[in-house]
RNA sequence: GGGCGAUUAGCUCAAUUGGCAGAGCAUCCGGUUUACACCUGGAAGGUUGUAAGUUCGAGUCUUACAUCGCCCA
């Protein structure tokens, strides 16, 4: 065995190795194990790899291999998303550093281009994914725009249409000018900005004037009504006479609403129903005209008269001045307000009339709302429900389409009628027959598509295998960022298209930033690269961090240190393997010997290690993998390690054949406990590591999860060990303390009890791990030995002679901190068991625990007392 | 404005049904004894954000407040 782990040569080799025997592949389980399957939010074709990834790879790939080594078939379908906008901007990008555009190009062009940008630069992320060890079935592997999904979204849609769930028109949209698209709500993006809010003075007949105030006074050019409350002793009188839009001199009238907010501004509203959602909504009710005054690149247009051509903001400041002139300015000043801005790209997001798709999604929403309220759909952490149902509750209908490029495209087609060119619609998987139709050119938002994807990728309209084997799947892994964008519009197509919940189980995860909550980003310079760290560290240590740095539904703060402690992690699983291998010999019959030939140490380890395993299973049934790898940690390091095997070298140096042996398989038996618990977490190091134990089977990633064996616990047995590894703490710092030279061997003494007694006969374990050569027991009436230290654990009193070494003093000294420290417990328990309501009350083991206690401190401090009057009085 | 989360050691985070608050890193004092110096023995470090309440018992449950973050309007 190699001695030390070489993740870089292993990790490959055994990545090609689980591959090439198939067991990424639910068929490499039998073919009546019950499926278990995860759809892989299918990352953005054009993204590189980072650290949120990482963190989704680390987690769906422990569940995917927990489930297969419990038997079932576990199927991870990997996969694309084609990522309209942001595809689309990255082939503009490269067209323009050419010289060209998408315009010049051309429609056909364009996309014969984008599907080779894709074919050449698109997925490096899911081909990254290999390298973290993401057990994917890669022979299922889709993408959003392949020809079975691109299917699967014309059924969905036409489906959707026939049942009258889609429908298209004028609406107010979210626009975005740059992109020259309408987006939905959930990509638009409102923060608190500082601006200015323009107060001004809005003619009104009869040469008097309503003051108002606004951050956007462009769209003054707009308006269509000046609005006051009808309780406002100011203005109220005005209501029903003209006002005259500044400059264009454009009549409109003064009405009554009590939307109106007296105390903002000046009191006053102006209304641009074709610019502003809220005036839009007070337009309908108000039944105001609607005017739009800018182009799609929000440049004013012919109805801003003279402004007509100009940039929105030119026009604001222009016509500021200009209003200012005809002294119709009272003031300006420093607002703060939510300014929406484009999720992509950041420019600022104008609402503006347009005509567009949408699916009317109330049945779809409250079909998704009945899946969770009734438990066929679980959200961990559960919290997330309360933020889902809210959003259903309050969901707007979706605009779904795109004025892109690059997506699926709407299968509409338009014929002239009555001089409308778009007089009548077909809606089809087929074009429709006869002349003079065109298709419509609008793509699908790319969620529509998404949304399908637990089910198209396998295959869905169809009735394919697959479909029926593997749908609907179990749990759905994602960030919490994406609940609305994504999850929920699965949940609602998947209910309704296939009348069943996509998956019964929402996972999830929060994002990962760096320390003190600061988010990673590149100009920040603090931004965690996961290729970087898997060639420096390789890919378990940033896995095994990741999983165990947070807990489900939180952010977590990424801690360089802890990849530097996951990584001297797998070099201690290393060592611990080699220990155990080096001290094998020839064939070692498996599994456990019989527990009466045990030594005390074994039968404890193995007791220790049931209930770890019980506590690993309780925390995956609860999704709790952070704290379950972080107790299998804490169980190689601080007691298999340093306790087990240290004790175990006596059998194995020193024991006759039956004791070495039985030793060798409860070390093994142990440590390949330990090695399937962890592998989910880290699969290299434990694959590679499970070669050199001896074993059964072809490879840990099939090997059986474990099982905790209720027979091997032995609660007395870990007592008493507890208590001996008391000891042997005691007298280390004992040693520490008298400045005993940790290579000299030194004797130990007891008054004989049934507790030391049994100290004695597994005096190798003070021997192994406190350089105490051998326990001597004396009668329990004879004097202890003057020149000794004391140590007393419970009813164990023990001494060490130190001759030469001693300083009576000092042990006094000791002594008495040792007496005050006991008294101090002793208070604590007398109190609790002397409170009559807590005896009365509390749990009878709880009470029982501390009589226990009681008892044990009593006897100690008798002890310590009686050494005290015979040392130091 | 409404909702959610966080607040625990210097830093990053744990703590299962309420039962003696724990790790890693950093700090201090020791140690190369044949698995491991990518190791190891020990120490120090806490009024669990504040204030009340429930309970025999609260980091954990209730209420209010404070600070920070996120989501929705």
């Amino acid at each position: 065995m190699p001695r030390n782990f070489s993740f870089a040569e292993a990790e490959p080799r055994l990545y090609d190795w689980w591959l090439e025997n198939g067991w990424f592949k639910p068929e490499a389980a039998p073919e009546d194990a019950e499926p278990f399957v995860i759809s892989m939010p299918p990352p953005n074709v054009t993204g590189s790899l980072h650290i949120g990834h990482a963190l989704f790879t680390a987690l769906e790939d422990l569940m995917i291999r927990y489930e297969r080594m419990r038997g079932k078939a576990a199927l991870w379908l990997p996969g694309t998303d084609h990522a309209g906008i942001a595809t689309q901007l990255q082939v503009e990008k490269m067209l323009r550093d050419e010289g060209s555009s998408r315009e010049e190009v051309g429609y056909e062009e364009f996309l014969h281009r984008t599907w080779q940008w894709k074919e050449e630069q698109g997925g490096t992320i899911i081909r990254q994914l290999r390298r973290l060890g993401a057990s994917c079935d890669w022979d299922r592997e889709r993408f959003t725009l392949d020809d079975g999904l691109s299917a699967a979204v014309m059924h969905a849609f036409v489906t959707l249409w026939e049942q009258g769930l889609i429908y298209r028109g004028p609406r107010l949209v979210n626009w975005s000018p740059g992109l020259q698209t309408a987006v939905s709500d959930l990509e638009v993006e409102s923060n608190e900005e500082e601006v200015m809010l323009y107060f001004f003075k809005y003619p009104v007949e009869g040469g008097q004037y309503l003051p108002v105030a606004t951050t956007r006074p462009e769209t003054i050019l707009g308006d269509t009504a000046v609005a006051v409350h009808p309780d406002d002793e100011r203005y109220r009188h005005l209501i029903g006479k003209r006002a005259y839009v500044p400059i264009l001199e454009r009549e409109i009238p003064v009405i009554g609403d009590d939307y109106v907010d007296m105390d903002f501004g000046a009191g006053a509203l102006k209304v641009t129903p074709g610019h502003d959602f809220n005036d839009y909504e007070l337009a309908q009710t108000q039944g105001l005209e609607l005017l739009n005054i800018l182009n799609k690149d929000a440049s004013m247009n012919a109805k801003a008269g003279k402004y007509a051509g100009l940039d929105r903001y030119e026009c604001r400041e222009r016509l500021w001045s200009d209003m200012a002139a005809l002294g119709l300015v009272i003031k300006t000043e420093p607002y703060v307000t939510r300014i929406p801005r484009s999720q992509r790209g950041g420019e600022v997001v104008e609402p503006m009339m347009s005509t567009q798709w949408y699916v009317r999604i109330q049945p779809l929403a409250d079909k998704a709302i009945a899946a969770v309220r009734d438990g066929r759909i679980r959200i961990v952490p559960e919290r997330f429900e309360k933020v889902y149902f809210h959003w259903l509750e309050n969901i707007q209908d979706w605009c779904i389409s795109r004025q892109l490029w690059w997506g699926h495209r709407i299968p509409a087609w338009y014929r002239e009628k009555d001089g409308d060119p778009q007089g009548e619609i077909y809606v089809g998987r087929e074009a429709p027959r006869g002349d003079g139709w065109t298709m419509e050119q609008d793509v699908l938002d790319t969620w529509f598509s998404s949304g399908l994807w637990p089910f198209s990728t396998l295959g869905w309209p169809n009735e394919t295998l697959d479909m029926e084997r593997f749908y609907p799947t179990q749990v759905m892994e994602t960030g919490h960022d994406i609940l609305f964008f994504w999850v929920a519009r699965m949940i609602m197509m998947g209910l309704w298209f296939t009348d069943e919940a996509p998956f019964h189980t929402v996972y999830l995860h929060g994002l990962v930033r760096a320390e003190g909550g600061k988010k990673f980003s590149k100009t920040l310079g603090n931004a965690i690269d996961p290729l970087t760290v898997v060639d420096e560290l390789g890919a378990d240590p940033l896995r095994f961090t990741l999983i165990t740095s947070g807990t489900p539904g939180n952010d977590c703060h990424l801690d360089e240190t802890r990849l530097d402690h996951s990584f001297r992690f797998i070099n201690k699983i290393w060592q611990m393997t080699s220990f155990i291998n080096m001290n094998l010999e020839g064939e070692l019959e498996l599994g456990l010997p019989p527990t009466k030939e045990m030594d005390l140490a074994s039968r404890w380890i193995l007791s220790r290690l049931q209930r770890l395993i019980a506590n690993v299973q309780y925390l995956f049934d609860i999704y709790q993998y952070g704290e379950a790898g972080n107790q299998i940690l804490a169980f190689m390091w601080d007691e298999l390690a340093p306790f087990y095997l240290e004790i175990s070298k006596n059998a194995l140096y020193q024991g006759s054949a039956n004791e070495k042996e039985t030793t060798q398989r409860v070390l093994v038996h142990v440590q390949d406990c330990c090695l399937r618990l962890l592998h989910p977490f880290m699969p290299f190091i434990t694959e590679d590591a499970w070669r050199y134990l001896p074993h059964e089977g072809d490879a840990l990633i099939v090997a059986d999860w474990p099982k905790a064996d209720d027979q091997l616990i032995d609660a007395d047995i870990e007592a008493r060990m507890r208590s001996f590894l008391d000891v042997v703490r005691e007298i280390r710092n004992t040693r520490g303390e008298y400045q005993v030279d940790p290579g000299r061997r030194i004797g130990a003494i007891a008054h004989a009890n049934p507790a030391t007694a049994s100290l004695a006969e597994n005096a190798h374990i003070l021997l192994r791990l406190c350089n105490v050569e051998a326990l001597e027991l004396i009668p329990p009436e004879q004097d202890a030995p003057p020149n000794a230290a004391s140590i007393v654990v419970g009813d164990m009193s023990l001494y060490l002679p130190l001759e030469g070494m001693l300083d009576l003093e000092a042990e006094c000294k000791r002594l008495a901190n040792e007496e005050a420290k006991l008294q101090q417990q002793l208070k604590r328990t007398e109190s609790m068991l002397g409170n009559q309501k807590f005896v009365e009350r509390a749990e009878p083991a709880v009470v029982q625990r501390e009589r226990d206690r009681l008892a044990d401190l009593e006897a100690a401090l008798a002890q310590i007392r009686e050494r005290t009057a015979s040392l130091c009085e």
